[in-house]
DNA sequence: TACTTGACCGTAT
DNA sequence: CATACGGCCAAGT
């Protein structure tokens, strides 16, 4: 296993429960800024018996990967939705859910959630 | 080797 | 909101 890979499942397994990361952001947490389509490889190819949060993970504009409808489309939902995590019309909005979210609020003092 | 694909992204129009 | 364009790059054909 290629270590530049390794680092991807370290960003992805750090996202706590009830916030999202973005493709790119994970891409840049794990030391590859700009290889945001490395990370959605590696996730529709994870090495068996590895548990993951990849429900974690949505497109830089919050929405779901996906395609709307399919089934792990719904699981994502379902899952997302279980931490308390909004998602509406395949779709969470990331300034409150997504990690820089708080940065974001400690910068510019805005309230969340 | 050459070309295509794709759980992506930011900027521009 | 939608389309287009250029970046990115490992795998599959």
């Amino acid at each position: 296993m290629k270590e530049e890979y390794l680092k991807v499942f370290e960003a992805i397994a750090a996202i706590p429960p009830g916030r999202v990361a973005s493709y790119g952001a994970i891409a840049a947490r794990a030391g590859l800024p700009g290889r945001a389509r490395l990370v959605g490889r590696l996730l529709g190819e994870v090495p068996d018996g590895m548990t993951l949060p990849w429900f974690r993970v949505l497109r830089s504009n919050g929405q779901i990967a996906m395609p709307p409808g399919s089934r792990g489309f719904r699981e994502q939902s379902r899952l997302l939705r279980a931490e308390g995590v909004e998602v509406k019309n395949g779709r969470v909005p990331l300034s409150r859910f997504g990690l820089d979210a708080d940065v974001d609020r400690e910068l510019w003092g805005i309230p969340g959630r």
